[in-house]
DNA sequence: GCCTTTCGACTGACCGGTCAATCGCGCCCC
DNA sequence: GGGGCGCGATTGACCGGTCAGTCGAAAGGC
């Protein structure tokens, strides 16, 4: 945990090679932790997995906790950036929430494995790795909230709802889309991907109800 | 898991007293399994917090798992017949929306510990009891989606939002919301309850677009 | 009314297995 | 020939589950 800064910064010729290991090695655990569970696998799977000696595992990484840090952190450092840059754009929120449900999904088009392990493992885990990376996780939801917020001001969203209430309720609703994916409740595949993009954001810009209902609703 | 059956049919004078230690044992398992995780516990420190010996805790359940999918079916399945019942009721939409995200969050209300407990360790536990209790967790799901579908059906929800995304989409919100609190990322309190389940059901059914930002990204 | 038998509640030391992490040793590239 | 890379057997801690036995209250015999 502690060490890892430093050996991210190495880049020597020497190290070419290793850093090939490295990944080989983190591309193992991915597959492996989203197979069995951080818990429920051996540091023996992940050497097995990568094809490497028990041992050489310990030369990379600290413990068996420094190795889902490293997958998270990577990931989750990169999300943070897309939000920012997206949050800075000269773009109606909408396409900005678009971007960010499409980054999200996309990357679990990409890597579905990682994302699963990301969410089940960090995200999600209250009581483990949730608590250690509670900062980060916080930081997605504050950058959510900000776009939510200048919306509110700009006069596009409803300003009765609470900005961080909202940014919670988008994170979460994509977040359910990718359990559902992860638990096989929910058809993948590259259309319903796309699909699903487009329907988190209409449904929380425009909400579920027709006008028709919204009419007779606010009557009653 | 197979012998809980013929246990809950005692009803004898000498097992009330019995009934009330199993109680007791569930009690502190809540206790910590929310503080520490089903994984970081031992099952020695269930038996501390509930003041009885180690033994006694496998007199009364055959194993560790068997004590959080006890804890896990007996709320679950009170919601599933509280979400059947809602759906049938003569009631607008909205309303059954409501009375299902005014349940969960009442049940967190009441029983935070209990709440931490199913949704860390079972609903989002991918790896491990989610597995377990999918069936039951799919049913949740799929009554949902029969509400929407429904409501589609009718003509008051929009036909061209899948009912089943829509499903994923309100459930994870109420979720997040759970979760938010649960990491201490959300003010927790009676009026914060009491706003969440508006916000949620407001946010999923209206949106969070005004009407005019909706009018100007129409024609945009 | 008293003694004995019975049986379930209850106890906690102990066992067997598991697994993260270490260590000391070869190997091979620079 | 030296230092990083790679190896996997070993260690030691930990923990779920077992089990042999105690205790006390109810049942039953006299």
């Amino acid at each position: 945990m502690s060490t890892q800064g430093s050996r991210l910064g190495r880049t020597g010729s020497r190290s070419k090679n290793s850093e090939q290991k490295r990944r080989q090695i983190l591309a193992a655990a991915v597959r492996v932790f989203a197979r069995q569970g951080f818990h429920a696998c051996r540091v023996s799977d992940i050497a097995d997995e990568a094809g490497v000696a028990y041992g050489l595992v310990y030369h990379y990484f600290a413990s068996k906790d420094e190795i889902l840090d490293t997958l998270f952190l990577e990931r989750w450092n990169v999300m943070l950036e897309l939000i920012g840059e997206v949050d800075a754009e000269l773009i109606p929120v909408r396409d900005k929430l678009r971007a960010i449900a499409s980054f999200i999904i996309d990357s679990y088009a990409h890597d579905p494995d990682l994302m699963k392990v990301i969410i089940v493992e960090v995200t999600r885990a209250a009581n483990s790795f949730g608590q250690t990376h509670l900062a980060e996780i916080r930081e997605a939801y504050d950058l959510i909230e900000r776009i939510v917020g200048k919306a509110q001001a700009e006069g596009l969203f409803r300003p009765e709802i609470d900005a961080r209430f909202a940014a919670m309720t988008f994170y979460g609703s994509i977040e359910q889309l990718l359990t559902g994916w992860i638990f096989g409740l929910l058809p993948e595949g590259e259309e319903q991907f796309e699909r699903a993009k487009s329907l988190v954001v209409d449904t929380i810009c425009g909400g579920l109800q027709t006008r028709t209902a919204e009419r007779l609703s606010a009557r009653g």
